[in-house]
DNA sequence: CCTTGCGGGTGTC
DNA sequence: GACACCCGCAAGG
């Protein structure tokens, strides 16, 4: 899976070797490295068998974010946090959109969220959803652990993602705030308020509206989608992992990256088969399946292309970093979030035009000092100017 | 409402 | 003992 991400290790064996020893720890060892001479830039898409090594002053690691749907998991550690991957959400009339795209939502993180989300309908066909498990760690979910020590937040992940990149955080939210203002902004909400602004100006009033509009003629005014939207991206906007940067460059350093040398190859807990079946039961199928049109939510989808020759997407859009970010995906595919739009559609300025390193998410915010300012440079702005653009793009969707 | 972190507890190997 | 996982609670957005 990490092919890519390997060749850089080996591209970059040369100065990791450097460090061998800073990168032969293990998460769970009583003492971790105290001199690092390089932290890296923060990993939203971690995978694999990989370790990192972040500043402490890094808000995303501080966070433990990840953009994979991680949720705690008890270890009895309290100064090792753990996460487990929950996998990734998808339509099981596996139903793709107009462009061949795939629905991959993100889980939800609470329990009882993930539950109801499962109870919902896959927006773009209106089918059943499903909770694709994360099964990459020895038939168990990839976990990622986190250890502060000192200045340096030390992460390790154990496991191999199996399943599709589920949509990020951002776009989650976006989605759910997108719901939330389609409920708020309903029809018949709209017609209350549009009558009283047409009131207000020519004291008449209109006579018929209709109340039921199609999701995508609601008007929404943009001033307050954008504002709601860009206050989950720009207003924090923290795009230290924006990576309009490569990875492993988190510091100038003259002596080079020090990278993953795959040293570490601790026994892996493959103890027995995965239990029972651990994927949750799934509402039948529809007799039939529900066309497109039926879809009523209006959202923020995370879709990927259809794979070609028949293989997973997630498998081989894996770029050079194993971030998926570069190679056959289309960049708008794979980024924009709104499902039944046509390529042509794509936002104004494109995605991050992140040759090889780049992610292509945005979702994680900024420090508030500019701390990290200076680290992204340039690719932070591009990415800032992206996710805006991918706002605007949903915007212009919605209206 | 949801995320995140914590911790008690249980079951399996 | 290690590990996965369930549950509830609390804080915060």
């Amino acid at each position: 899976m990490l092919k890519g991400a390997d060749d850089s290790v080996m591209e970059q064996e040369d100065s990791a070797s450097q460090h061998g020893e800073m990168m032969s720890w293990d998460i769970n060892d009583i003492k971790l490295p105290q001199h690092v001479s390089q932290t890296d830039w923060f990993q939203e898409w971690p995978d694999s068998y990989v370790k990192h090594i972040y500043s402490s002053e890094d808000k995303n690691a501080q966070r433990h974010h990840s953009s994979w749907a991680m949720r705690n998991t008890n270890n009895h550690n309290s100064r090792i946090l753990k996460k487990s991957c929950l996998g990734v959400v998808v339509c099981d009339n596996n139903c793709s959109t107009l462009d061949g795209r795939k629905i991959y939502l993100r889980p939800a993180i609470c329990d009882k969220a993930r539950q109801k989300q499962q109870r919902k309908c896959c927006p773009n066909c209106n089918g059943p959803l499903r909770l694709l498990s994360c099964r990459g760690h020895g038939g168990y979910p990839v976990t990622n652990f986190w250890r502060h020590e000192g200045q340096f937040i030390f992460f390790q992940s154990k496991g191999a993602h199996d399943h599709p990149r589920p949509e990020t955080k951002l776009e989650a939210e976006a989605r759910r705030s997108i719901q939330k203002a389609k409920t708020a902004f309903s029809p018949s909400s709209l017609r209350l308020k549009r009558i009283q602004e047409i009131e207000s100006l020519t004291g008449a009033v209109p006579t018929q509206e209709p109340l039921l509009l199609p999701i995508r003629d609601v008007h929404m005014p943009p001033a307050i989608l954008r504002g709601m939207l860009l206050s989950k991206s720009s207003q924090k906007p923290m795009l230290s992992s924006c990576s309009g940067h490569l990875p492993y460059l988190r510091t100038a350093g003259e002596d080079g990256a020090s990278r993953e040398a795959p040293t570490w190859s601790r026994s892996l807990s493959l103890r027995g088969t995965p239990r029972a079946e651990r994927l949750r039961s799934v509402p039948a199928l529809p007799s039939t399946a529900p066309s497109p049109q039926q879809c009523t939510h209006l959202s923020t989808q995370h879709v990927l292309p259809m794979a070609e020759g028949g293989h997973d997407p997630f498998r081989s859009d894996t770029g050079p970093l194993g971030d998926g970010s570069c190679g056959k995906q289309s960049p708008l595919a794979y980024r924009d979030a709104c499902l039944c739009v046509p390529p042509q559609a794509a936002p104004q300025g494109g995605p991050c035009p992140m040759a090889s390193g780049a992610q292509p998410h945005t979702q994680l915010s900024l420090p508030p000092r500019g701390s990290q300012g200076d680290r992204g440079g340039g690719g932070h702005q591009v990415c800032l100017k992206y996710c805006n653009n991918d706002v605007f793009f949903n915007l212009n969707l919605l209206q």
